[in-house]
DNA sequence: GCTCTCATGTAAATGGTTACATGATTCT
DNA sequence: AGAATCATGTAACCATTTACATGAGAGC
């Protein structure tokens, strides 16, 4: 059986607590947007091949489902993997590509493309930010403790939260160059 | 023909200046990584359906190669996109989902994965720094002329150079938690 | 009756990587 | 002779998305 990258994750998010593929797909979408049709061959993959349980949970009011966990293989093959060394990041952004080629329109494309950015980028800060006064007021001791799990939310949050405020930032800088730029050359 | 994000940067590549396939590669290698199987197709279908031009060079010291060059359809396909809304970021990162479920692990696993990720960024950091002071030499006025790709080149070099600042930060923050934790803990 | 959320999947297509194949030229 | 860089490509495979299919239950 292949373990790629999203297959570990699957792992990681069962371990920290059993759920349906549509569970994990929705824990997935703040973080590692994937659709169901990959996530549910992967649970079948995993149960296959004894690395995860599933039970089948009747609920009132809304349709039953499959919940799975991780069994003790399943959990030795995540530490595993957490012992070997990341790929580097794989970026895939089209603003990016888009900034690359603007130079050939006039500059009020610049001033819209980076204005939406910011604008995406000040909806993502606020969302995280949110998610994480929840989690701090909710789970107070469980945020600094390194064998909770929440402590890794946490540091995961933060940096989001950090790298998004850097981005709106630099937007500020672009945005504040360009107005600078076009007054001089009007006068 | 299908119009993908990486086609659109092979335009946007070859209008700043004609290249060769396998310069193409060499120029998205430090920005949006891709491989030379990815690239020739691509350059093949363009030129098919006549968005690029292509000319044999002979070299001396070197193989010939085939040099493409954007068509005015080429140009106008690159400039309708620029008019259009970017997807959301994807990012691919090994790492933060190696973070994710490092709680499974004893402290040390986390302190080794930050500190390598720090090293990593540093290097990272080093390097963009260097291709921006060399870029900032050799062109400035260039760098400061809304008209020039090497403007659009600087913008995408400095928010390069202040997100990996921003994260070699935050992996000294964890690291500061991390030992402060700890001696509490120990004492 | 219609739409929304919950819930699980399959089939086909696209995007990208890995592996392979070939050949010229330069440097050691 | 062997490795390194330059140069162009094909075939097979993997990862992910899009589109499709189905169905229960809730709320309007």
């Amino acid at each position: 059986m292949i373990f790629n990258t999203t297959t570990y994750l699957v792992l990681g998010i069962l371990l920290r607590e059993p759920k349906s593929g549509y569970d994990i797909v929705k824990e997935l979408a703040s973080f590692r947007p994937a659709k169901s049709s990959q996530i549910y061959p992967i649970l079948a993959k995993l149960e296959a091949n004894g690395f995860v349980d599933c039970t089948q949970v009747q609920q009132d009011g809304k349709p039953n489902k499959k919940v799975y966990s991780v069994t003790s293989t399943g959990k030795a093959k995540l530490e595993a993997w957490l012992d070997t060394e990341p790929e580097p990041p794989v970026i895939r952004d089209d603003f990016l590509s888009m900034v690359y080629s603007v130079w050939i329109k006039e500059p009020e494309t610049l001033e819209r493309l980076i204005k939406d950015r910011k604008t995406y980028m000040e909806q993502r800060l606020d969302f995280f930010t949110e998610k994480l006064a929840v989690m701090e007021a909710s789970f107070p001791a469980d945020i600094h403790n390194f064998y909770s799990w929440r402590h890794c939310t946490r540091l995961l949050y933060s940096r989001r939260i950090a790298m998004t405020a850097q981005e709106i930032e630099w937007c500020n800088d672009v945005l504040k160059d360009h107005a600078l730029a076009r007054r001089t050359t009007e006068a």
